[in-house]
Formats: C-alpha cells, sequence, structure tokens
RNA sequence: GCCUUGGUAGCUCAGUCGGUAGAGCAGAAGACUGAAAAUCUUCGUGUCGGUGGUUCGAUUCCGCCCCAAGGCA
C-alpha cells in the first residue's frame, strides 16, 4: 500500500508561492491547501496576502476562511483537518499542494507530530503566569519544569515563559512529560519540498513594496472595520503583522507612519525566521526567482524528478 | 565675518579627571511539538571630523582648518 503524498511549495513571504502554486495546480490538475495560520481567518485579507477571488476561482484552494477571527485555532487543528484533506484528494487521485509560509505546520506534518490530547488548560496558565512575574519567578518556573522533565526544560530558556508554561501543562494532565510523549518522527508521506527564496536584499526590498501596496489596497480600512466589529489586540487572529502594528496606531500609541514602517520591519524579519526555520528542512529544494527566469518549469522539473514524480496526472 | 554648541558604530547618543571606547535602535546568526505572522537565545573595531602641538602615550588638553545647527551683525 502506498503512502500519501503531496507537494510543497515553502519560503518566506513575497517570494510569489501563492501564484506558483496556482500556476502548478492548473497544469497537473490539483488542488491547493493553504499552510498559513492567518489566512484561515475570515476577514482577514489584505494584510494576510490572501489569494484575489480570482485566483481562489481559478484553482481549488483549502484552508482559506475556515475560521472566524474571533475564534483561536492551533497546529493540532490543522494538522487534523490536513491530514484529512490529504487522504481525501489521494483517494481521488489527486496531488495536493500544500502552500504557505508556517513552518511549523509543515515540520508537524512531515514529523506525524501528535501533540497528545493535552489541549489548553486556561486556569493552570494563568497560575503558571502569575507566577512568571519577574525573572525570578521564570526562573522558578524553569526549576518546576526541571524537576518533572529535565529533558525538555534543558532545552528551553527561562525567559521563554510561553514554551515552558507549555511543557508544564502537558506534565500537568496526566503526568507523562512532553519529552515522553510518544512521536512518530517515521516518514509516513511521501512528499516533495519546493522553497521559494530570493536575494536578502531584493527580499526586503519587495516586502517593502508588498507593504505599501496593502496599505494602498485598503489594509487600514480592512483593520479599522475588523475592530469595528469588536476585535482588538487580544484576539489572537489581531497578532498578524500588518494588524498588531496598525492598531497600536488607532489607540493612539503610534503614529501612521511609524506603524507603516513597523510593518515593514516585522515583514522583514519574520521572513528571516522563515527562512532559519524552512532552512533546517533539509529535503527542501530552494529555487532563487531572481536567478532563475522559468521558475515554473524548473518546480515542474523537480517534482518530475521526485519520489512523486508517479502522482501527477496531467488529463483528468 | 564674529560668537555659541556640536562632529564617536548604519542611526540616536553616552563616555574616557590623558592609557585607542559602550548603550539603545537598526542589522546578522540560531532555536522551534495544541498562540508559530507567536515566543525565545546569541552577536558591538569604529581612521572617536582633519591636521599640527604638548606628552612616554591624545579620541580626551591646546592651536589651526573643514562640516552642521543656532545666535549676532
Amino acid at each position: 500500500m502506498s503512502k500519501p503524498y503531496f507537494l510543497a511549495i515553502v519560503g518566506p513571504t513575497a517570494t510569489g508561492k501563492s501564484s506558483l502554486a496556482i500556476q502548478v495546480a492548473q497544469i497537473i490538475k490539483s488542488v491547493i491547501i493553504s499552510m498559513d495560520s492567518l489566512q484561515i481567518y475570515k476577514g482577514l485579507n489584505i494584510g494576510t496576502a490572501k489569494p484575489s477571488e480570482g485566483e481562489l476561482k481559478a484553482s481549488k484552494h483549502e484552508m482559506i476562511d475556515i475560521v472566524s477571527p474571533f475564534e483561536n485555532y492551533s497546529v493540532s487543528e490543522y494538522i487534523t483537518k490536513t491530514k484529512e484533506l490529504i487522504f481525501k484528494y489521494n483517494s481521488e487521485n489527486t496531488l495536493p499542494i500544500l502552500t504557505g509560509g508556517t513552518a511549523l505546520y509543515l515540520k508537524s506534518l512531515i514529523s506525524n507530530y501528535t501533540f497528545s490530547n493535552t489541549s489548553e488548560n486556561n486556569e493552570y496558565r494563568e497560575y503558571l503566569q502569575s507566577i512568571a512575574k519577574d525573572e525570578q519567578g521564570k526562573k522558578a518556573l524553569l526549576e518546576m519544569l526541571y524537576k518533572v522533565d529535565p529533558k525538555s526544560a534543558s532545552k528551553l530558556h527561562y525567559n521563554n515563559t510561553r514554551r515552558v508554561i507549555r511543557a508544564l501543562e502537558i506534565y500537568k494532565k496526566d503526568g507523562i512529560p512532553m519529552s515522553e510523549q510518544k512521536d512518530f518522527n517515521e516518514d509516513i508521506y511521501d512528499y516533495c519540498l519546493i522553497g521559494l527564496n530570493k536575494d536578502r536584499k531584493l527580499l526586503y526590498e519587495d516586502i517593502n513594496n508588498r507593504v505599501d501596496t496593502m496599505i494602498d489596497n485598503g489594509l487600514i480600512s480592512e483593520v479599522k472595520g475588523l475592530l469595528d466589529n469588536g476585535l482588538n489586540q487580544s484576539n489572537q487572529a489581531m497578532q498578524g503583522i500588518g494588524y498588531k502594528e496598525l492598531i497600536d496606531y488607532f489607540n493612539g500609541n503610534i503614529s501612521l507612519n511609524e506603524s507603516i514602517d513597523k510593518i515593514k520591519q516585522n515583514s522583514r524579519r519574520y521572513a528571516k525566521r522563515q527562512i532559519t526555520f524552512f532552512n533546517s528542512f533539509n529535503s527542501i529544494n530552494w529555487l532563487y526567482t531572481d536567478k532563475i527566469n522559468d521558475i515554473l518549469s524548473e518546480a515542474l522539473k523537480i517534482i518530475n524528478n521526485s519520489n512523486i514524480k508517479d502522482k501527477i496526472y496531467y488529463d483528468k
């Protein structure tokens, strides 16, 4: 029996992943599964660079606009849903194309993280948070983790309160440390990974320009509208780049220009973090868009030489 | 033209009572298991404006020059 299979097109923001994915999807009669932690939210369109209506019509897209911006969403839910989609499309002899910049989603999928059954425990989180008020408290929290899960603790810095708390939360659930959670690290999928990147300087220029375009396209009124609907900075969806900075502007903390500069800066830093994370996947075929004329044919070449080449059906 | 205050890291500036200098921001590198566009870690050599002088030794004191801002004419 063959393994489930997919193609993924990844990379930092503003490298043309979506556009390439749509082109490939049309050629190999495929379907796109978005792999983006913010495009899942309804109403966040301009700031998340969500595909246009035309693009959404040109190819079938999954995992876009699937939750209300008032709700929280997690990797675990994403993985569960995406697995189902991969199985479903494979059963129809279709190669799904995962596209997006959320590296954790891809990593969780291909490492087959189980995430156990330890969902969030808000009461406990608040209690732990109250301990971590100052440096002493943060160190104390990490000490608590050392007592129950030294392996996880040794990998964490006491300042990374969020992760320390998460590890304690997992232990609290049923006494099994995070580092002992069953982890099926076997390759359960056949996949081909294509990464898009470009010269850092060019990438940063493109990011800056894209932010200006988003502003021209009405990002400010998009954020205003979301705020008018009752969202605020405490909503998970509003922590996205382009949203939190404009909220700071609307709250009167910074000027509009400062806000826009901050959006550009945070986008650049984000892109760098994405590159770092994706670089840790050693099976990515990188394409530098500033060095290659015909990205599409290069991408197709890679796919046709990959271990999923038998899963491509040009006509149906 | 004269007076005043400045000229130190990409930027804003601190500092050296004379022993070749350090913060914030920017930037770089990295980590990543139910918030991931999140969260976190590490990284600071630069003709101390130029040039002469004093000195064992000057970015620091003195002279002159250049540049900038403000004031007076």
